[in-house]
DNA sequence: CTGAATCCCATGCGATACTG
DNA sequence: CAGTATCGCATGGGATTCAG
């Protein structure tokens, strides 16, 4: 399928919205955004993530440039994520689409 | 799961999230943001979706409040959406994914 | 033209158990 | 502490067919 013909003008769009869906990216992306954390700290914020989910989400953000990943000591085991330059140009989608779920929710009072 | 305990601060943010995702809502907000469209006007825009998800997707949209359904005929049927004020409401969202989106294209091109 | 009904499949998500 | 391996299920997406 080629997406370029298809969106035309929506294409960025679909791009980057494809690019951050999936159940814990915003969230991750979102707590990593107040600061830099390490492996169980992200973890006690996600409440209801597993080990599975987390370093599946982590690496796939990784890979895309979006996360770095240090590694301080190796026993015990130290880990520290944190938003890379690309990552942080996500902050501005965060923040309005922050802003826009507190319309909806608005909108929904309203409508009781 | 009581996702209101899980999220806190990022919560409005998933909820939103959650709630525009899917592969064609987007596009069909999209499209429409840019004036009122009949079905299968809609649908050619949209190439490669079929009735039955294009059906779906804008029920969903309906249900939900972000747009609106008006039928004009009945034989033959002529059927326009547009979008509701609160939908209007998504247009800044559309409008900063977009913008990321390009910010995202020239980081792969950088990285090439 | 504008849909709906049915069935099927790929994918994402996660429970569980295990490891250096 | 910071992960990995395996297996299985639920969900969303879609092909096909039919209809007013």
């Amino acid at each position: 399928m080629n997406t370029d013909e298809w969106y035309d003008g929506s294409c960025d769009l679909i791009n980057s919205f494809n690019f951050i869906s999936g159940k814990w990216r915003l969230p991750i992306l979102w707590y990593l955004s107040h600061g830099n954390l390490r492996y169980n700290e992200l973890r006690r914020h996600l409440c209801g993530i597993t080990n599975i989910m987390l370093t599946r989400s982590l690496q796939d953000l990784e890979i895309h440039g979006m996360v770095w990943r240090k590694q301080l000591s190796n026993i015990p085991p130290h880990v520290v994520y944190g938003l890379t330059d690309q990552g942080k140009n996500i902050i501005p989608v965060l923040e309005v689409l922050e802003a826009w779920g507190e319309t909806q929710v608005n909108f929904e009072k309203r409508n009781d």
